[in-house]
Parts: structure tokens; sequence; C-alpha cells
DNA sequence: GGTAGATATTGATGTTTGTCGATGTCTAGG
DNA sequence: CCTAGACATCGACAAACATCAATATCTACC
């Protein structure tokens, strides 16, 4: 992998000092921003935590269709969201996509926005 | 304090498990989203920062105007929005008000997130 | 290869959100 | 009181977003 300078959302939470600990950059803020757009969202906050509580720590996107009072084209567009934004890893298994937290994108998150402790 | 049943964004977030622990509820996902949406902008992440990294914690309006290209009734705005989803307390003092920010609350939406360790 | 089921994509629509200029409300001094 | 400065509120507008119905794309199986 490895592209050039730019780095992607996950990348740059996970290097990047706490909020609260020195003022963030306009350009790392502006990096960090859309992953927490991928999770300020009632029903996109649901999906990752029905994925992670899942069996396995991962769901079918048949589950999690269920869980809903919404069509099956929005809950795909929410997971393709989080997919984008590199909080839920896709894999495909025959004619069923399931989808797995990454947790170190999560984990690198929160310590980005309580590092203070 | 003390309402009667429903809790604020603030105190959902203080109490409930972590995202991955277990599946929110409807309910749950719906009162911490609006946490999530006040931080999940670019121009506030940065004001957040900024009062927080600021001498004794806490930052007059005035600086932080001058901080953005923006216009100032465009910053009191988010200024707004931050306070009202409890990440900042206002102090008027004098002509001035000044933002600190509510530690705890970040510290615990720090801990829902990523509470899986 | 045709069909059925699982998921994704597209296009349209109503709502929410970020931004600004104009204006309002305070407060301290003159 | 009247003025100047700090901050908030209001109204308007454009861009972004959540949602759906319709349609497309896969894959397995008959």
């Amino acid at each position: 992998m490895s592209k050039s300078l730019p780095l992607t959302p996950v990348q740059t939470v996970a290097c990047c000092s706490p909020l609260v600990a020195s003022a963030l950059t306009e350009e790392t803020a502006e990096r960090i921003a859309p992953l927490l757009k991928a999770i300020a969202d009632p029903v996109r906050l649901r999906l990752l935590s029905l994925v992670a509580a899942h069996d396995g720590g991962e769901a079918c996107v048949c589950d999690l269709n269920d869980a809903f009072d919404l069509s099956q084209p929005t809950i795909s567009h929410h997971l393709k969201v989080l997919h984008e934004a590199g909080l839920l890893d896709r894999s495909k298994r025959g004619v069923w996509v399931y989808y797995r937290v990454h947790q170190e994108a999560l984990t690198d998150l929160a310590a980005l926005i309580g590092g203070g402790r």
C-alpha cells in the first residue's frame, strides 16, 4: 500500500495527539471530521454496535437489514459510509457480505477524543 | 438537577456500556448521535481543541474568532452547538464570554467509542 | 443458461446543516 | 443616556445528507 503524502482519516487518527492536548491544525481537523461524521448517525451507530456485538465479531447484511425499519438500499448506503470511513471491513462469502468492525480505528479515535485522561 | 426520565446526551454517554460490547438500543443511539454530530465538524473540532489547549483550559470568544477565516456569527453558532451538546461550558465575565471544555463528557464519549480496549 | 435471492447502485425528494449579512442585546465608559 | 465593542440571534441560501423505489449486478443452483 502506502500512497504518497496524504493520509487517510484512519491513519490521521492513529498518529495524532489528543484533541485536548494541543491545538489541531485545520488540515488535521478536516481529515478527522469525516470519521466522526460516519459515526454521528443513530443508524450507523447501531450498525457498528450490532456488528461488533454479533457472534464472531462479524455480521451478514441480511441480519442487519432485519434489525431496522429501513429499506435495504438505505442500510446498504450506511454500511458503505462506515466501510469507506475505514470503520468496517467487508468480506464477501458466496452470496453474502459480512462486515466486521475495524477495532483499531475505533480505539485510536477514542484515544484522540478522550486522550486527556 | 435531575429531571425525570429522559437523559441528556451527556448523561446517556456517561452511563451506557461501550459501543462494541453490546448492541445499542435505538433510543440510546438517538441520544448519543447528537453528541457525535457536535464534534463531527472540522471547525468545531478545532474550536474544542483550541479551547482545551488554551491557558487555563478556557478561551475567550474573541481569541477564537481570530483563529478562523469565518464570520463572527458562524463561530458563535458553532460554539452554541458545542455548548448545547454539553461539551463546552460557558461563563460570562464582563463583556467577554469564556468557554471551557467539559472534560468528563469527552472522556465518557471516548470510553463509549473505544471501550472494547 | 435461466431463475431466484442477496447486495449494490442510481435518481429523485425532502430535510438538515454551514455560512453569511443584518440586526439585536448586553456591558462598560464617557 | 449615548456610544463603542463583544457576542448572540435571525433570515436566507446553497450544499450535504437520509431516505426510498426502481433497477442493476452478482452468485448459486436447477
